[in-house]
DNA sequence: ATAATATTATTTGTATACTATATATATTAG
DNA sequence: CTAATATATATAGTATACAAATAATATTAT
């Protein structure tokens, strides 16, 4: 088996994002050694990765911790996020091809069929897809780079309002809007976009 | 001598940002294990590291390389730090403290006094610093982050125009400007900040 | 002399053993 | 019974060993 410290790396990522691992319980390295079957050492490779992604943090007293997101750290990620996407959003406008445009407008498709039959999860997902794909077509490698590692924790909670937990569907962009999203794009309406961003981090406030 | 990982990491990162080490050159663990004097476990974690942070790139065949920027890769990077520096600007203006603009204050005191004197090396340092100290004023801690991880390679060259190579004094912004900048994060015309700091990435174009 | 092939040396990827430290558990004294 | 102390266990940090793959060098054949 090649690239055992990539696998590490993809295992243990895929375990913090999905919430499967406790907020500053110890990443224990043997544990995840026998689990993934790679030595120890592509353990720390995997942990020093997730430490320069800020998914784990190391104890004072040596060792790698889970990441604890505070509602504070949350509103920090979702306002950067915010801030990529509009940043992409002007880039879009003046750099997207008509494949980029296509891309999007299908997936905003996807989203309004799956929503109208009542697909959430289907929804949530087609809806990330659709923020990825606007960051992509924002041709700057770079941007795009930083956008998928400002990773954030998909837990089902997506952030609070008032210390209660808000879920995936009362925070997102309407199914319908999407599609005005790409529209306001192609005419270069990019306040319309930012406006319409905005609305799903509205929270926030 | 604990943490050696975290020694390993700062030298190495040093290395590459000072442009000491030549792209696309392969970085031998052992080398940096005897050079640095700590195993090569932690050379190994701290190249897991910076492959994160983009610094270094994998070999198809195996093996950690000096990842080579293009003048492509360094529009991006440039085009990334002007958004993030725009989008903290605005924050600024609502979020700062007296004292954050004290110390902006303060560094463009320094910035000026240097230029007069002709203190090349300075001016670069302290118009690093100033735009670090934008950043932080934000207070975002994730932005903070990801601009400081944001790492440009400081080989002395800053960009290209015409197939030129470009030097720190040719496109940063002008001394005095400084002080302007923070006048106007004071009032908030961000429009006009923006402008400034635009004017630093000129010659992206 | 050049190209192809074989040999050697490097270098990574992986495994494992050891030690110092921190954590948990048990023991003892008050 | 509680608190302090001692003992045992678990874990990270470190060092080293080794095999497989890669890259460099030398050798041979044309």
């Amino acid at each position: 088996m090649k690239d055992q410290a990539e696998k590490a790396y993809m295992v243990i990522r895929g375990k913090l994002l999905s919430g499967m691992l406790v907020p500053q319980s110890r990443l224990t390295e043997q544990q995840f050694s026998e689990e993934i079957g790679v030595n120890r050492g592509d353990i720390r490779q995997a942990l020093a990765r997730l430490l320069a992604e800020g998914l784990v943090v190391k104890g004072k007293k040596g060792g790698f911790f889970v990441k604890e997101f505070t509602k504070e750290d949350l509103k920090e990620l979702y306002e950067v996020r915010f801030i990529l996407e509009s940043a992409a959003a002007t880039l879009v406008s003046v750099r997207a091809t008509e494949e980029d445009y296509d891309d999007l407008s299908k997936i905003a498709d996807h989203i309004k069929l799956m929503a109208d039959n009542g697909y959430d999860l289907g929804v949530y997902e087609a809806d990330l897809r659709f923020h990825m794909t606007l960051v992509k077509a924002a041709h700057n490698k770079k941007l795009h780079d930083m956008y998928m590692k400002a990773n954030i924790p998909l837990t089902g909670i997506h952030g609070w309002k008032n210390d209660q937990r808000i879920q995936t569907d009362n925070f997102r962009i309407g199914a319908e809007e999407h599609a005005s999203i790409v529209e306001y794009l192609r005419n270069g309406s990019i306040d319309k976009v930012v406006e319409l961003l905005k609305s799903s981090y509205h929270w926030l406030e």
